[in-house]
DNA sequence: ATATATTTATTGAATGATTATTCAATACAA
DNA sequence: TTGTATTGAATAATCATTCAATAAATATAT
């Protein structure tokens, strides 16, 4: 079925065909970074592990870079989708978003080692960092300050006033990215479970009364 | 003055040279991966940083990927040096030691940015990851182990049941990693200074008497 | 001392391997 | 038939490594 003309997604069955292609190279991408790391990953790695010629990964996304850089922004935007949604919710106390934000940092769908892998390589690689920064920067200050709201909320109910909303929210950013980490290199000492556990008694021993 | 015979140190003067020549492509290796990052550091790029022939480089290492590993030995030496300075001091409270180990963790000395450049962009190459552990995982594990035994002693002293000295040990380390990415990234916000009140208002909430 | 021989340090151009990118040819679908 | 999707071989660039040549330092002989 004919759709759009002078577009590239022509029919339907094409539009699906296409994205198919997109996004199996996208995870393709994911896989290669996390198994043989940025600076070796190439173009007939991903290709391959995609199932497609050298050529067309190169003319599907342009160039080498483009590819990769996608996928960063296809994790980046999963992320900002799970964030989202914890956010929509109404009528929840910010303990218990603080909770869900937890969960969520330490889901097997966000923190997976390939993920974890993907964003890694891109922050630590200098070459990318430009790139990193114009995808990743702005979220990443949105998710710092809608932390520390919440964090000034809980501690508004408690009178605690040893630590600021900032520098609660900031260690438990720092915490999340060195597990993070962590869970890369060890991901059986490290289990989502002991994570959690961990920084959920970080919040335990700031607010005993609310973190129960 | 003649030394040894049969011996590539030959004459005292000599000895010095070499030596200056054996560390200044060191200091260039890191400085070149903090400028440019491990993908994108070149011989070409290390040998004219420390003035000398691209040839001259992988002759005097042997081979790039020796010496940029010698790069990672030699912060990895250093850190090994300073930490084993904290613990070789008698008549020291173990408060008074975790005081020193995040002094030390954030010092000028070690928390330079190109330094934790070089840290960060070796472990988070999956390529150099089996070298990268087995220049570092052994002393990790030991400061793992040592700052473990030092929170149990805090602990015993404190009567504190609700975390355990593993999960502060950990809690730390990792938020150290995590402070240390963020002076890479944005050094203007995470000041030494900053990183190094927020790790300690972290053991003043835990407890809160004896870290004042 | 001085000249010569020998060993060691250093250079930089040549080589060969790798790999992103291009593009003409082919397959496929409308 | 016509336009689009896909291929894979050719190209050009980059870069680690090699190595023959030179420079510098030191030893030996006179």
């Amino acid at each position: 079925m004919r759709l759009v003309t002078k577009n590239k997604y022509i029919s339907s069955s094409e539009q699906v065909e296409l994205s198919t292609n997109h996004q199996r190279l996208i995870d393709a991408t994911i896989e290669t970074i996390a198994k043989r790391g940025l600076g070796e990953t190439t173009i007939s790695h991903v290709s391959q592990a995609a199932k497609v010629s050298q050529g067309y990964a190169n003319f599907r996304f342009k160039s080498k870079e483009n590819l990769l850089l996608s996928s960063l922004k296809f994790i980046s935007d999963e992320y900002k989708k799970s964030w989202g949604k914890i956010f929509e919710e109404q009528n929840i106390s910010p303990e218990e978003r603080v909770l869900k934000i937890i969960e969520n940092d330490f889901s097997s769908k966000i923190a997976s080692r390939n993920k974890i892998a993907v964003w890694i390589a891109f922050y630590s690689e200098v070459k990318f960092r430009p790139s990193y920064l114009s995808i990743c920067q702005h979220q990443e200050e949105i998710y710092s300050e809608q932390m520390e709201k919440l964090i000034q909320e809980i501690l508004d109910k408690n009178k605690e006033k040893a630590l600021s909303a900032k520098e609660i929210s900031e260690t438990y950013l720092s915490m999340v990215d060195g597990l993070w980490q962590r869970i890369l290199f060890d991901p059986k000492t490290y289990s989502h479970e002991f994570c959690k556990k961990l920084v959920n008694n970080y919040f335990k021993t700031l607010f005993p009364k609310t973190f129960s």
